[in-house]
RNA sequence: UGCCCGAUGGUGUAAUUGGCAACACGUCUGACUCUGGAUCAGAAGAGUUCAGGUUCGAGACCUGAUCGGGCAACCA
């Protein structure tokens, strides 16, 4: 969304988006009462993911802006694929995201006896049948979308045997798939939608709110839009794939009413990220399969998988605010999603020390035994975080990475003979330094200069590099669960020869098991998000215990050293 | 051979009575820095799918084409 500062008022007038732009037209029109009233309607019958996100975040938030309001509504109407354990999951969800919907939660299912009396009313008026055919002839007599289908051999029954029919459908005389109620439209319409849509099917099925009442389910074209027109709905928004559906949205209105009060439905382009997948076949797919575990694995991109992975929801919207909303397909870099969390992050988060990859080092003229407290600032973007103590001693750790046996010019770390400063403490000097059987380098052995502490405010010693570190004898272990992207390909779905399954990052899930970290991360709980020091933002993660803590990297910080190794 | 959408830098989104294309991410420079983070300063990168037309003037309007997406569940 773009703004533009207007010098003489200095106030931001937004452009609108296309949506924004029908709403304040039709609300200067005063249609529907110049109210704006929208719904986020999930289907449960899996969770929620980012594109979903975009939607939510469109709903409640134009209800918000126009001082509107926005259901929740559940699209229940085929018991064989809801569940309420889906319900709860998509109510937390928009409920972290930071919206609250209108009055109670609602669902199709409240609409079913409502939904039958118009039924009932459109087999009077001659504009719906009970059709006997089975699935697949009615499906043949569609016709294609290039050529027109033929009419149904039942099309012209009577309205009494139609009702008759009916009801005994409703009343659970027949069996699945013997009979459908059809909408008397146009077999030979150009848009496959309107050729006679099937509005009812017999379903023995247990719905999870009706139990066994209904034997019958109506369909989701006729349900949708009529949803709308009971909840007060004035703008129904929904992606492009139904678009081809917005006639027979209207026209089952039109059966049922003739008041001003219309509800529109308008079309949005769906949300497709780059390195991941969206559709929840396929999300489905992954957590079946156990190639992720679970609907919350932080690799996911599902709301529930981002939160753990340490997300915020300020960044979700932030992210949903910025990309927009248009027509036209698209496909969002992940890399602003990921902008969008390291901006909020940074703001919030405290700055703790952490060693993922920890190599002692011995400072040689620091005395034996000695411990002192170093006072560290908990973020230097946020003035009221104050600050805290951290111990300090003879024997750290530092991260392997941090030193190397010949480094280059440009290494701004420890090498043989280098200075370097100890964040918040010393400046030292690498004396020497020993190698294990493997050649790896075992222990560092330093000097340090007293003169040099933080803060002395001496004239001290011009050094480029600055190194994380913790006490050694004071750290505490935790498990480190480095992620990334699920794909190696931008597109993963897009690859006509190949499944997606193909293009799985081997190396999306890195677990790190003897990271060192500051004393006082010991007590951070579940969710707590923190900015490791030099490396990435990181979450404390569900599965952490007291003795074992384990934490989430949401995301890296910008590397400009990693980037020039890689050219 | 049908119907419905869409097309603006690498990626998104703007340009709201037609007035010489803007913002963000990314990229590249440089400054600063006790996070190679953040911040700050700057640069490159599109002439708006193509061809006609209307107009003094078109990314916006008209016509045609091209390309991309969607539509043939008793799914949503």
């Amino acid at each position: 969304m773009t703004t533009d500062h207007t010098e003489e008022s200095g106030k931001e007038k937004k452009s609108l988006n296309f949506i924004e732009a029908i709403i304040e037209e039709d609300i200067q029109n005063r249609k529907n009462d110049a109210r704006v009233h929208t719904r986020f309607p999930p289907e449960p019958n899996g969770y929620l993911h980012i594109g979903h996100a975009k939607s939510i975040c469109l709903n409640f938030g134009l209800a918000e802006e126009y001082n509107g309001k926005c259901n929740l509504r559940f699209d229940d109407t085929n018991p064989e694929k809801e569940d309420t354990e889906y319900v709860d999951s998509i109510m937390e969800d928009v409920r972290w995201l930071g919206f609250q919907w209108h009055g109670q939660h609602l669902y199709a299912s409240d609409y079913f006896d409502q939904l039958f009396e118009w039924a009932l009313l459109m087999i009077r008026q001659g504009k719906a049948y009970v059709d006997d055919q089975a699935q697949d002839v009615i499906s043949q007599q569609r016709g294609t979308p290039t050529r027109p289908g033929i009419e149904s051999p039942f099309r012209n029954r009577s309205v009494e045997e139609n009702l008759d029919l009916f009801m005994r459908m409703k009343a659970g005389e027949f069996p699945n798939g013997s009979r459908v109620l059809r909408a008397k439209i146009d077999m030979a319409s150009p848009n496959m939608h309107m050729r006679d849509p099937v509005m009812y099917r017999i379903l023995h099925a247990e719905h999870h709110r009706t139990g066994n009442k209904w034997k019958i389910y109506p369909m989701y074209d006729y349900a949708h839009g009529q949803s709308d027109y009971l909840e007060g709905i004035t703008h129904s928004l929904c992606t492009l794939e139904f678009e081809v559906h917005r006639p027979l949205y209207d026209w089952f209105l039109d059966q049922v009413t003739e008041s001003a009060y219309r509800p529109r439905q308008i079309e949005f382009a769906r949300l497709n990220l780059s390195y991941t997948v969206m559709s929840k076949r396929k999300l489905l797919e992954l957590v079946k399969k156990g190639y992720v575990n679970g609907w919350d694995d932080p690799r996911m991109p599902t709301i529930a998988g981002m939160r753990r992975r340490g997300y915020t929801p300020a960044s979700l919207r932030a992210f949903a605010d910025r990309i927009g909303v248009a027509k036209r397909d698209n496909t969002i870099d992940v890399g602003l999603l990921e902008f969008m969390v390291r901006e909020d992050l940074n703001k919030i988060t405290p700055r703790v020390m952490a060693v993922l990859d920890p190599v002692k080092l011995i400072i040689t003229n620091y005395p034996d035994g000695q411990t002192e407290d170093i006072e560290l600032i908990n973020n230097p973007e946020d003035a009221d975080s104050g600050s805290r103590m951290v111990p300090f001693g003879k024997e750290l750790f530092i991260e392997r990475d941090d030193f190397m046996v010949d480094p280059p010019k440009k290494f701004f770390r420890l090498g043989p003979g280098r200075q370097v400063r100890l964040k918040g403490a010393y400046v030292i000097q690498c004396e020497n330094f020993e190698l294990d059987e493997q050649g790896q380098v075992s222990t560092i052995y330093c000097t340090y200069d007293p003169e040099t502490k933080s803060g002395s405010g001496s004239s001290q010693p011009k050094v480029k590099g600055t190194l994380h570190w913790v006490d050694a004898s004071k750290a505490i272990d935790a498990e480190v669960r480095l992620y990334d992207r699920l794909f190696s390909d931008e597109d993963p779905a897009g690859h006509k020869e190949q499944d997606f399954l193909e293009f799985l990052n081997p190396d999306s899930l890195k677990v790190l098991q003897n990271c060192k970290l500051e004393p006082m991360l010991a007590t951070a709980k579940a969710g707590e998000k923190f900015q490791f020091q030099r490396i990435g933002y990181f979450c404390v993660d569900p599965d952490s215990k007291t003795d074992k803590p384990v934490f989430n990297r949401t995301v890296s910080l910008k590397d400009n050293w990693a980037k020039m190794n890689q050219q």
